[in-house]
DNA sequence: ATTTACCTTGACGTTCACGTAAATTTCATA
DNA sequence: TATGAAATTTACGTGAACGTCAAGGTAAAT
């Protein structure tokens, strides 16, 4: 009794929508069996989904995240020029990567710089705010 | 003498068109002087160009690199209602970034895997070439 | 048998981030 | 001052990633 689920199953669980899903559809992300013309989903599609997602949260286009998909596929029995190109591409994704990592720790540095400078002027303000409530207070 | 530029040169430093410099310009990402209608951008917007594009490549939508940049940028002086406002998108910021780190060191992993997996099906892809000339060398 | 709930396939609409073309205008320089 | 390169505004076009009807099919529950 292999897990299976319906498409809203999945769209609740990765809080997505149904058109959102077949839409991946089309793009080969997944491709779920039927039964008559109703979508099946199994484990795989499952994990086919959650990759897409987090294709997606790094802002990679749905047909990049298909190459993402179809590299990590096991079933990717090419020959060998394929292979050399694949593994070209996943070159390139890694140092996009790679990319995407300095970019995210410099933003983060200034986000830390910037939360400092908001809590200084907050305390400032609330000084301010104690002195002028004294004062009005005689 | 302070450094200027056209938009033609940032366009070329930074590998954009000009069309797009002005679309981010729509948005208030930068806001370069102008000497009769020509634009001048200075050393800020420069600054304010490039951590635009950094967003960019993390695939934040230009209203988000916005705020990003009004939180970055000092000339906050806001109350303290804005400024908790703030902090509160600055540490929500932050968590999304912390979450794209996570996927990213995922997809990483999964890469270097695929990547492996490659490289040994060329090593069997080879070896069976060799032996298949071998034996037609008879 | 009918309601209810979910599923299906079109197909047009929308937002975002620009591209692109057209028709000026501005500016350095010869 | 003329001229050619670069800048301007206006405005319509485009591809990606869905949203949003419309018009029904299917299946279990009442």
């Amino acid at each position: 009794m292999d897990e299976t689920y319906s498409i809203s199953q999945l769209a609740k669980e990765f809080d997505i929508t149904t058109r959102s899903i077949r839409h991946y559809e089309d793009f080969g992300l997944v491709s779920p069996s039927r039964k008559g013309k109703t979508r099946i989903y199994d484990r795989k599609d499952k994990i086919r989904l959650k990759l897409t997602l987090r294709g997606k949260r790094l802002g990679f286009p749905l047909a990049e995240i298909k190459e993402l998909l179809d590299m990590y596929d096991t079933s990717n029995s090419n020959k060998n020029r394929q292979l050399l190109a694949t593994i070209a591409k996943i070159e390139q994704k890694k140092s996009e990567l790679e990319q995407q990592l300095l970019d995210i720790r410099e933003i983060q540095d200034e986000l830390d710089l910037a939360e400092v400078r908001c809590r200084t002027a907050l305390e400032k303000n609330s000084r301010n705010n104690r002195r002028k409530k004294l004062s009005s207070e005689k």
